[in-house]
DNA sequence: CAGTAATTTCAGTAATTACTGATATCGTTG
DNA sequence: CAACGATATCAGTAATTACTGAAATTACTG
């Protein structure tokens, strides 16, 4: 009664499409659209160098413009790559070699918004002592973590450097 | 044309709500509603050992519903407590002595999560060995996170204790 | 223990946001 | 440089989510 139509489709296996959906739950936790999520994850868990935006609509049933305003919005966030070898009129994505790293920057940039923010309301004159000592507090753990995150990141760099097998095409 | 009437209405000084929005609109992107955002804001903010409820909905401009909900919300996650003092009807709230330490705490249980997840998907039998090989990856780093970040936690709380002033009565 | 003030719950609504599918644009090929 | 295939854009819609305000519940008071 809600479903138009349309259960006459090519699909990928139910197991996997079971991993995706979760997967793109959690990237939602982060704040992305679950389409969003859905083509990051299946990205991460394809065995297929590259895949192409058609290919997308049709595994994920998904629409043209949401696959292309998603693949979009991971190449910008840095998760993705895209491929356009010419030759070729298809573009090809795959997933960034190591994206926990983008990850991992972006989140060290959230803690200096909230920085920024934390500063600017310990410059409001309104604020009184008592807010000032816990905005101070504030900042101080933020700033903690700031660079311990990317002493952690670096750290952990180095320890686990990228195995690098950049695949042969097609 | 939106707004129906009332904008006679006792308000926080401009300068603070400016504060409390920006930092609502921070919060907003952890996840929680403006409202709740605000209210948290608020209660960091203000010099007021207690608030009541009825304040809330007041100087907010809030129902009296969503301040109840988000009110209990903030309280669940730890964020705000809630002092009934017999011989009072009104609920008296305040923000929890150290909220950061309650925020990093839900953090570590999200890079929990995720770790769950990931092992989830590697014992999937439909992924193959990049995918593998990416899963774990992914794993190691959280693992890693995780430990770091408690560590870190640990070590800023021996440097920065709570500075204990037990607000006295009204 | 009746009356009342405060809080919670809940149904309805307003507003936001993801998504679709049609159209426009871009880029490659013959 | 014409034709076509692929991607991007955009307007409309479906679905979700925050919020309101009234009614129900809970807890304190005389």
């Amino acid at each position: 009664m809600e479903e138009p139509v349309k259960n006459d489709v090519p699909l990928m296996s139910p197991g996997l499409a079971e991993t995706v959906e979760s997967f793109s739950l959690m990237f939602e936790q982060f704040g992305f659209p679950r389409m969003g999520g859905r083509i990051f994850a299946f990205l991460i868990l394809t065995e297929r160098p590259y895949v192409t935006q058609a290919e997308l609509t049709d595994l994920l049933q998904a629409s043209t413009g949401s696959v292309s305003t998603m693949i979009r919005l991971l190449e910008t966030l840095g998760f993705v790559e895209r491929v356009s070898l010419p030759g070729h009129r298809r573009d090809r994505f795959r997933v960034h070699p190591d994206p926990l790293v983008e990850m991992s920057k972006r989140r060290v940039e959230g803690a200096i918004h909230m920085i920024d923010i934390i500063e600017k309301a310990r410059h409001n004159k309104e604020i009184g002592p008592l807010a000032t000592e816990r905005l101070e507090r504030a900042e101080s753990y933020y700033r903690h973590f700031h660079v311990e995150m990317e002493l952690a990141l670096v750290r952990w760099l180095e320890a686990n450097p990228l195995p690098e097998h950049e695949v042969a095409d097609e």
